[in-house]
RNA sequence: GCCCCCAUCGUCUAGUGGACUAGGACGUCGGGUUCUCAUCCCGGAAACACGGGUUCGAUUCCCGUUGGGGGUGCCA
């Protein structure tokens, strides 16, 4: 059988996280069966559907790897067939003409459902029926003369031949209806599976009130389109076994629609944050590199003038440190400026103690005449003042590392030290203390 | 109200009548490695919503209850 699945959202400006899901299932399925999977943007709202629009919502797809075949089929191109059809089912019996007379505009076009239970098969929830008295009529045609969701929804899937729909499973109510529309228009009912819907920690559907509603709030806040992509697929399927980390080919190669869950199933940003990093870790060295630059130029901390043997020690510090590239900022600002800031508990702790400034003035003198400045001497001086002083290394350790990057934590303190160099540590020493130098 | 869908650790899930003292992952807690953090390693706590059936035997099948969601639009 031929495959045809397709996605098919109304351009809003945004790309709720929901809908790209279901369209990554769509998009799966048919690259798993060697179908083809296509585009319909539902643009009849003219309001809404700017070319920004459709543009974001083309980017979206795009950055999150989501090709279709054959050019989009844009619905407000379709309405002249809509209405056509509408007047078909008209002259052949199948609906009538009502107006409620309110709207005051004349007639709608009403579709009589037949007086039969309707039933469907589910690729996932298996056969779904509903009895016949709780269908009621449905409008297609509306007072104004303009075509409704349900008569374009499946007029245009049967234009583009699909044969798949895969949607969420709020719409499984609309499908009863549709079924009976595709027999009165003498149509090939395609298949239908309904996804579950993606929740909230309440339960409820995903809203945009929920924040990181929508795909361009990942992509901002500098997730990876793989990572999402991953996760999104998981959240509602699995292999079967207890693979998690799986690639584009793989899960194109293991999809199956009949694995994928009934249940609703809510967005850990923790796991996905997880999964974020474990693609970071597994990325080439200089991709990570460029998403870390591309990060510090958005914040203003790059300077072009860094040499490349300085940023690739910096990166090559923070590799293993970093699970999601803006990451780099809050972890490694302190390489790129002067201007860090102190965490305020870790000052407290580490500047303010009672004699901890003499101390580390103290090992800056040592530093003033150290050369070479390295890992190895910087260590066994650090390490041989420590002794005299009677202290434990750590006691100069976490000092040192508070004056010079403002973090109680970071990489390798020697190295780091090393890295930042020997003028700008005796620097940035000396300023910290003279900042919070109680005798000042 | 009526109709439809759903129900395993906090979260994502494995599980399709016995292999389940219910497995994995994220998170969490404890320990180890270490100059801190991260990584890594070891370990712990943590779930079959409830009640009836069916069966020699139910997480698994059926019914009901409860809970959640959806629909009942001249919205999509």
């Amino acid at each position: 059988m031929n495959v045809r699945t397709r996605f098919a959202p109304s351009p809003t400006g945004h790309v709720h996280i929901g809908n790209i899901r279901a369209a990554i299932y769509n998009w799966l399925f048919a690259r798993h069966e060697g179908g083809q999977f296509l585009l319909r943007i539902e643009d009849t709202d003219r309001e809404r559907s700017t070319p920004e629009a459709i543009q974001t919502l083309l980017d979206a797809m795009n950055w999150i790897g989501l090709d279709y075949d054959k050019e989009p089929l844009y619905q407000s191109t379709r309405i002249e067939a809509h209405l056509e059809a509408a007047e078909q089912l008209l002259s052949k019996g199948l609906a009538y003409k009502e107006d409620k007379g309110n709207t005051g505009q004349g007639e709608a076009i009403v579709f009589r459902m037949p007086d039969k239970d309707m039933v469907f098969h589910d690729k996932m929830k298996g056969t779904l029926r509903k009895p016949a008295e709780s269908l009621n009529d449905l409008v297609l045609v509306r007072s104004n003369g303009t075509p409704v969701f349900h008569l374009a929804n499946v007029l245009d899937d049967i234009e583009m031949g699909i044969t798949h729909v895969i949607r969420g499973d709020d719409h499984i109510e609309n499908t009863y209806r549709h079924v009976a529309l595709y027999e009165a228009l003498d149509a090939p009912i395609p298949q239908f599976a309904h996804l579950p819907m993606i929740v909230n920690r309440q339960g409820k559907p995903y809203s945009k009130r929920d924040g990181d509603a929508f795909v361009g709030d990942f992509r901002e806040k500098g997730y990876l389109p793989e990572a999402l992509f991953n996760y999104l697929t998981l959240l509602g399927w699995s292999p079967g076994d207890d693979r998690e980390k799986i690639s584009r080919d793989e899960t194109i190669s293991l999809f199956d629609i009949k694995r994928v869950k009934s249940a609703p199933a809510q967005m850990d940003l923790d796991k996905l944050y997880w999964m974020n990093g474990a693609y970071l870790q597994a990325m080439p060295n200089d991709q990570f590199k460029q998403g870390c630059i591309a990060v510090l130029k958005k914040q203003g901390l790059w300077t072009e003038t860094l040499s490349e043997d300085y940023i690739d020690r910096v990166f090559d510090l923070m590799r293993e440190r970093i699970k999601c590239f803006p990451d780099i900022v809050s972890l490694a600002g302190f390489f790129f400026t002067e201007e860090y800031d102190y965490d305020e508990k870790a000052v407290n702790k580490r500047i303010k103690k009672e004699g901890a400034l003499d101390r580390l003035l103290k090992l800056k003198d040592q530093f003033v005449d150290l050369a070479p400045f390295d890992v190895e001497t910087i260590e066994s001086v650090l390490r041989g003042l420590a002794e005299d002083m009677g202290i434990s290394p750590g006691g100069l350790i976490h000092p040192v590392r508070v004056a010079t990057s403002g973090l109680p934590m970071g990489p390798s303190l020697f190295e780091m030290l090393e890295v930042l160099g020997k003028d700008r540590v005796i620097e940035r020493i000396d300023r910290t203390s003279a900042r919070f130098n109680p005798n000042r």
